[in-house]
DNA sequence: CTAGCTGCAAACTATTTGCGAATTT
DNA sequence: AAATTCGCAAATAGTTTGCAGCTAG
């Protein structure tokens, strides 16, 4: 994840790609933020989002949405996948499905288009167990 | 969709709630403003915002987010439907897909969820004529 | 008449940016 | 040493809100 490409090795974007990379959550800026602050406070909020800027640039990062107005990021090279959101928590469990793909790519090419991106996003509430 | 739940009918309202159930499109605050005040210019943005907020709290808009940093909205009324964005163009095409609703309930089980709610988008590009 | 609405401009929130100082290569 | 990058604070962009006047019911 370290390896750059044209980029200086600062201490803080050293220290924003070890937080990005050991979360395994969908943090935004600020939590970014306070996670690095954490363990080295010469970080500032606008490096965060510089850094953050730089590395969807470079496609190593994704910028998702989970509405709420604040940019979440998720590593690329995690491979492509959608999300569950919990309703009630707010968790966000990851999931792939090639058929649902597939099946987008169909619907895209039924309607004149090339799949560019594909976004889903389920939300739900955690099902009641069946038995027990 | 003019019926009212308790709200006042001032004419701005009527008046943003015409170009709202005239519009074919997914309009921003932005456009819905433009096209509010070419019809009656005594209208002001914060009256578009505040009339766009009370429609969605009665259940009656619906907010989405198609990236671009603004919110765009959508009668609630048009039923079920899921969004093809032209990247290009930034156009919004409106369909339905009941196999891939069921799909996305089969997955939601299969994580011990209970669908909520489901928002698919597919971002695409306008395919090539294959021929002529 | 009165509760609720409107316009204006100031306030907010998330994010970007200009600039001089500090760092990396 | 040269080019980047950083931190700070001011600037943006989209959206919300306090207040005094206006309006529907």
């Amino acid at each position: 994840m370290c390896i750059e490409r044209g980029l200086k090795m600062t201490g803080q974007r050293r220290l924003i790609a070890r937080v990005l990379s050991e979360a395994e959550d969908h943090p935004d800026v600020e939590e970014l933020y306070r996670r690095a602050s954490a363990l080295d406070a010469r970080v500032s909020v606008a490096t965060v989002y510089r850094t953050v800027r730089l590395l969807e640039e470079k496609g190593i990062l994704e910028r998702r949405d989970f509405g709420g107005g604040r940019a979440r990021f998720d590593p690329a090279d995690r491979g492509h996948h959608h999300h569950l959101i919990d309703v009630d928590t707010g968790t966000v469990i990851e999931f792939a499905d090639a058929e649902h793909d597939a099946l987008a790519r169909t619907i895209a090419r039924r309607l004149g288009f090339d799949l560019v991106q594909l976004r889903l996003e389920i939300f739900g509430r955690k099902a009641p167990a069946k038995r027990g």
